[in-house]
DNA sequence: ATAGTGTTTCCAGTTACTGGAAGGTCAAGC
DNA sequence: GCTTGACCTTCCAGTAACTGGAAACACTAT
């Protein structure tokens, strides 16, 4: 399988596959005469779990730690939960944050006419943080 | 005012504070005979502005737009209001995206043992996508 | 032979900073 | 006057995770 192939298959780019191999994510794959790279389905099994994992926003880190116990049979599934767990304690976070900026910003544009007069509560409210 | 008095007023790192006038985000500040740059009030209260609106996710070209509402005293209030609207429309779309994010990996989560052995559902649902 | 597509490497750019080195300035203390 | 230490300057490099593009080589079909 030649890259571009790999990478539907994998569902990423084929420059970003490239980078993964680059940044020694995954194995550089082995090499035609000519040089093209070329990939068999464990390689495209792998790059998709990367895919999947970088969906989940796992970093590049991550994802080498979460590819280790991919391959390692001897893993725990405790291993693999723990950073799991973490990402999700991540998650949580950054869903209070959106929410407490959404419901700001929503009072904000509920409070401001959007007529062509230039008193404009946004303006105030960004210019200034009230209490909270 | 030097940068630190100034960085503090406003909320800012000293670095992000020169980082915004390098860029052309707000005025280069006048500079004292030694070279020191010196900021006023007005300035302040622009930086602090600036970090507000970062803190609301708006681009730093957004903010650009934005700075120039801001010191549009003839500016109508539905420019403000297009921009803020666009930006909660975004944040909106992001808390979904979390959301399903969220439920997914709690669902991997919930469904893993955690114990000692290789048996593993989050690895398995990385691997795969299921249906949706 | 040639056209068109696929592939290679490499360099640069993106976003919004952040860290650090090398050196100039200022105020205080002796 | 000299030193110490905090503060300031510029400039270069690095971060995360790619992405775009140029120049050149390879493969396929006509």
């Amino acid at each position: 399988m030649n890259i571009s192939a790999a990478s539907k298959a994998a569902g990423l780019p084929a420059k970003t596959v490239r980078y993964y191999a680059d940044i020694g994510l995954v194995p550089a794959p082995a090499r035609s005469e000519s040089g093209y790279r070329s990939y068999d389905d464990a390689s495209v099994r792998k790059l998709a779990f990367v895919r999947r994992a970088r969906e989940f926003g796992f970093s590049i880190a991550e994802c080498r730690e979460l590819l280790g116990l991919y391959e390692d049979r001897r893993r725990s599934s405790a291993d693999v939960k723990r950073i799991a767990a973490r990402r999700l304690d991540e998650i949580a976070l950054k869903q209070k944050e959106l929410q407490s900026l959404h419901d700001e910003l929503a009072h904000l544009v509920d409070a401001c006419r959007g007529d062509d007069r230039p008193d404009c509560p946004i303006i105030d409210g960004l210019g200034a943080r009230r209490a909270g």
